[in-house]
DNA sequence: AGTATTCCGACTATAATAATGAGGATTAAG
DNA sequence: CTTAATCCTCATTATTATAGTCGGAATACT
């Protein structure tokens, strides 16, 4: 196998996979971040850190007390990979301009760097949840033999 | 301007704009590491260490002595610049299999990271060294007016 | 011999990533 | 009202990756 260029970082990797699996209950009810963590085995604690910050990007909505958890803010083919990785990716600093004049070479890599995200765009940012999901339904089968194996 | 999903190491990207420059500079002759190095504006020790990886990677021959530098291994256009980066990033560790049977969530996490590698593959494999001196030379005004901005 | 150069191992510093821990706030249900 | 389930907030820690730096040894040309 080739090396990955591209690896997801488990936080983004852990996100949508939780929200992944919000779609995949289907219920209006809210889900316990004990039931996501488990049926994704993600560690409890993290996932607690990276719904609450979905919260804020609008993306699920949390609901406190006895039989509270978390819920999706909108409709699953309105939810693109793309969406929940740069947000979840995006980090303050790098909005502000650099102010450095950059070196030549540099537009040589940024040329080729522009290209790949473009080509990744064009993946996440054209996969919703909703798609994710029918896609696993309908294969669900070679999912689960490649996890038995 | 979108957040970029894949950012290159400053590692592979000076290793990327140094084998470049030995291409731009098209002597038979080696060249320094000083040269090089100020050539991209590249931290000269930092640079030593790329150098001698991609020594061991095939890509540079060093010359020692006097008038030694490095020069290039193969020709130009049969370095991709995704052999470049693969051989960098890569770590040992990442070779040996997992013996830890992955969740099956984590398939639907696979299924889109192995469509984005590919599609970067297809980029970064199909782009030699020698078609991106080409094309900067060609378009040099252009890269230039965007340094001076 | 002298000098420019590569080569090499160790070292540091910083940041990002990936969690973990303790306790408080909120709410539904008994 | 009490209690248990749940989210929420702040802090701390561990690990790894990144981006270098330092000093000197080995080598080869002149």
């Amino acid at each position: 196998m080739s090396y990955p260029f591209f690896q997801l970082s488990k936080k983004s990797g852990y996100a949508v996979r939780a929200l992944f699996e919000l779609v995949l209950k289907g219920t209006s009810a809210p889900v316990n971040v004990r039931r996501l963590a488990k049926a994704q085995d993600i560690p409890i604690r993290f996932l607690e850190i990276i719904l609450n910050e979905l919260k804020q990007g609008g993306f699920v909505l949390s609901v406190r007390g006895k039989s509270g958890g978390y819920l999706l803010a909108k409709p699953a083919d309105e939810i693109t990979v793309g969406q929940i990785i740069r947000f979840l990716e995006k980090n303050p600093e790098s909005d502000a301009p650099s102010l450095e004049q950059p070196h030549p070479g540099e537009f040589i890599i940024k040329r080729l760097m522009d290209n790949v995200n473009d080509c990744i765009s064009g993946i996440c940012d054209n996969l919703t949840l909703e798609e994710m999901v029918k896609e696993y339904q309908t294969n669900q089968e070679s999912f689960v033999s490649n996890y038995v194996i």
